[in-house]
DNA sequence: AATAATTTTTAGTCACGTCTAAATTTATAT
DNA sequence: ATATAAATTTAGACGTGACTAAAAATTATT
């Protein structure tokens, strides 16, 4: 049975190894957790004892099939939990992360299946990230982030990639939320920012906050 | 804010002095903890320092007021829980307390409340047990246990005492379930058991049986 | 290729929550 | 009231997961 910890890492390890390329770094590990390098060295050496990872000394480190199955296994409860506290709870979508955090560690095979089959079997999370099912297996999207939609092309928001308070909330105030029909009326070069029209009404974002919502072609 | 062992101790120590009198032993918290006495007796340093609980060495400890409001919120988490699994998430009566004891960790008196109002702000747990409100106040009953229903009278279960899966398994067996009609038809002296009727089919259940069900008088 | 800078690991420490074994206090019995 | 039994606490240890400081390995620079 692993502990919280060896969760928490294994999670991280998965987010940072789909992120990047494959092999993840100490620090990298160390930054997405706020500890110290020297605390997940400590740590690479008990999950790689327990074959939930390959460790290679000064090379950092990835998932076994073992590991990811469990890494995503956390990942669909996190995403689960979330949908329940949003649809059911009317929890906002700003609000959920820090308690789901708390729930994707109850450990209960049963628990996580009945509340999937009770939320109807959601395909997608309410920040847009999909959900695994049993399996393990994600569903597929083609979607793009909204700062390379061509400009005149008009989209629908599927996602946003960060999820931290702070920005949802932005989001909120720009009237951007999962579904949202928009398009890009202008690129302006020298600040890199964009002339976009969020349901048929005319606003401005920077590529930073464009390049964090995902975005399918209509 | 509270660690997960710190939470189990106040909830036995308040669970204790409900059953006994005032003050708790150091062996009877072990026991309800599956501890060692020396393991109570650190815990006991630690939360007498933060106020939460009355001790004197060799004298046994009780809640302060603070303390008793922690415990009973914690007991209110796990019970509102109890119900979300039950009732929506379609798990039976025997099968929620583990998963429940997980649960009642979880961190956020929003989510409590808001959990509280999907449920429709129940008065009791899927076993009778009665769930204390957002101010800790628990709904008043007049429940007396099984064994003490005279002989003719009718009565209706709302509670059971235990909560261990395989009594909550028998009590199944016997048909006995919250909300069912009782009625004590003769007591046998010899072997203190109980001729009795369930939903006004006849059975026999044993005095350890009937002292664990709390009925209300019709 | 040698040195500097960075990354990673090791060594040693600490708080938490547990344990066993020994000491101490309280309760019981003669 | 004194000895014995039972309950409780203390002392010392351990595993987990974190930290700092120092050492070692890797990567970058000239």
């Amino acid at each position: 049975m692993l502990s919280q910890a060896e969760e928490n890492y294994l999670k991280a390890i998965l987010k940072l190894s789909q992120k990047n390329g494959k092999s993840v770094s100490t620090n990298a590990i160390a930054d997405e957790l706020y500890t110290k390098a020297s605390s997940v060295s400590d740590m690479m050496k008990k999950l790689s004892e327990k074959s939930l990872i390959h460790y290679v000394k000064y090379q950092g480190v990835y998932l076994t099939e073992k590991g990811k199955g469990l890494a995503v296994h956390i990942v669909r409860k996190h995403r689960l939990w979330e949908v329940f506290l949003v649809n059911h709870l009317n929890f906002k979508w700003d609000e959920v992360h820090d308690i789901a955090e708390q729930l994707e560690h109850i450990k209960s095979l049963e628990l996580v299946n009945k509340l999937d089959a009770f939320l109807n079997f959601p395909s997608f999370d309410p920040h847009g990230d999909p959900i695994p099912n049993e399996a393990g297996e994600f569903p597929k999207t083609s979607a793009i982030p909204f700062s390379e939609l061509p400009v005149k092309s008009r989209g629908k928001v599927v996602a946003v990639v960060m999820d931290e308070p702070s920005f949802l909330k932005y989001l909120d105030k720009l009237n951007i939320s999962i579904g949202a029909q928009v398009e890009v009326i202008e690129v302006n070069e020298f600040d890199d920012s964009f002339d976009v029209k969020i349901n048929d009404i005319q606003s401005h974002i920077s590529l930073d906050v464009a390049k964090n919502i995902l975005i399918s072609l209509l």
